[in-house]
DNA sequence: GGTTGACCTTGCCCTTGGGGCAGGCCGCAG
DNA sequence: CTGCGGCCTGCCCCAAGGGCAAGGTCAACC
């Protein structure tokens, strides 16, 4: 009906955006003018644009990215309901962030209140020491979302193949949070299985490739405390941690990597209030200190509460 | 106790973050490190500082900018719950902000899922011949999420000085959405009073300055759709919008201006139900188009329904 | 037809919170 | 002493535009 060509301004001002923004999405090829003047460069816009423009803007107050927005509309034309899922979609995993923040406010909150020091009373921490063995290990950059599915599924995977292929499981399976950015560990986490026979795990590894790997993890003294199932999540599980760090501090040991978590229990099964994993950090074996002959080393573990 | 100093990489596989971000919270003075070598430029950090720096990953988790997060922690070592209510303060902003985005979402999806074109059966679009008048105008560029409570103290703020001073009010007062950015009008949003007597209006703006104003706004032709208290909310009312819209298309009518809501009714003691706004668009009013006598335009009102 | 002022164009620099890389210095272990 | 890894600064990059400058265009008014 309307064969007008609007002016970018005028376009502008009728979808509420910015001339500026209006080029943008033109350059991305979201929202093309129904001509340009190949002489001038002049823009210009047709009512029936003034829909898509609409929904642009619209899913820009979502804070939806470009690309994301360019899928949509994308989708808009011939298929209406892929669209209003693609929203649907994207909205969820905002809620889904939005959980995991709304969680770590309220421990924000409790901590600065210095709420959190009662919490602190609830912990226990020992040490252990823990022999050196063979592991399966996998790793990757992985978002906290996304990390509870994550470890259950690759903990599977892992604990099967050592069990078929690798002479079984020889202790409770770890996740390390390595942050210590080398070349090799630049993930954050990395899921390991100790496994009885080191020589069958190369092996394995050497077929697979693909992020899985054998790794020789070393003896450890570790500082821990217990937890339950219930308090295996975030950010509850942090108070652990950060029970386990004031326990090392205050002994004046220092920590020596990165932190742990060891789940020793059968997951599925657990109750809430089972204990199922212990946070764990590696903390420095004093070497050898003769002036302090009674607090030396042992195999098995020096207890203390924190 | 421990007087240690830890290099920007350790502490930055402690705390989780990269030296990058380390270095940068340094130069904006969120966390300096506990020594900076003069010689080399190296940074070293202590243990106790782990425990601020801590708090920043966390609020930055939060997606608080850098500039709030000084804050916090500036007030974190001497007043925590002031730290903590600050905290508060900023998730309330987001959470009021994403009831508005959630409501979009619901919005959306249907109108993209083809379900809307049931809605538009529920609007009645109209058009009215509006005489001219001077108007005490107030406008201001508002967020969507202020806007409800800015229009209504504006509005009881000019009606009042319309009342006392300028002859009372010789109109429904309305609201204009112009996002028309000229130099005078950058702002979305006008709220915009008549009044009786136009020199007494011009007076008193000459006084109060500070974005109040007046001005003639003149005659218009409206196509407009009634509406109840429960439907003027983000983002029911953009039905309301997009079906006059649609009705001036259908009909080859042409918008002629920024869109705007009348508030003919008392606001506060009208009940959910009760009609209390039009939305309405300016339209072209044709100039004396002789071989179309029979729709000529008449001082009252043609109707349609939409 | 000329002029003026509003409008449009491209291009450049700015924002936030870093990521990535280059080139160069530093420190520690063999 | 020599290498390797860690650290330094500085530069360019991302999204999604905002703001401004210099210059070309359009339309209305005289």
């Amino acid at each position: 009906m309307s064969d007008e060509l609007i002016s970018i301004g005028a376009f502008a001002a009728r979808v509420r955006l910015s001339a500026k923004a209006l080029r943008l999405y033109d350059r991305l090829g979201l929202l093309t003018p129904a001509y340009v003047d190949p002489a001038t460069g002049y823009r210009y816009y047709r009512h029936e644009q003034v829909e898509r423009a609409r929904t642009i803007v619209h899913l820009r107050h979502l804070d939806m990215p470009l690309a994301a927005v360019a899928d949509v509309v994308a989708l808009m034309g011939h298929d209406g309901r892929a669209a209003a899922e693609r929203v649907g979609a994207y909205w969820a995993d905002v809620e889904a962030r939005l959980a995991g923040q709304r969680a770590l406010v309220d421990f924000l909150r409790a901590r600065l209140d210095g709420r959190s020091s009662l919490m602190s009373e609830r912990y226990t921490t020992e040490t252990v020491d823990v022999p050196g063995c063979t592991v399966l290990t996998l790793q990757r950059h992985v978002l906290a979302g996304e990390l509870p599915a994550w470890i259950g599924t690759t903990l599977d995977r892992l604990t099967t193949v050592a069990a078929e292929e690798c002479g079984g499981v020889a202790a409770a399976p770890f996740v390390v949070y390595h942050s210590e950015v080398s070349q090799e560990s630049d993930g954050p986490a990395e899921v390991c299985v100790p496994v009885r026979e080191a020589g069958a795990a190369r092996e394995w590894a050497a077929r697979h490739g693909k992020g899985m790997g054998v790794r020789e993890e070393p003896a450890r003294r570790l500082a821990f405390t217990r937890i339950t199932k219930a308090e295996v999540a975030q950010p509850m599980i942090m108070n652990a941690f950060e029970a386990v760090e004031r326990w090392v501090a205050d002994r004046g040991l220092r920590i020596a990597g990165p932190c742990r978590e060891v789940y020793f229990a059968d997951w599925p099964s657990a109750e809430p209030t089972d204990p199922v994993c212990d946070v764990a950090y590696p903390v420095e074996v004093p070497e050898e200190v003769p002036d302090r002959a009674p607090d030396g080393p042992r195999a098995g573990s020096s207890t203390s509460s924190g």
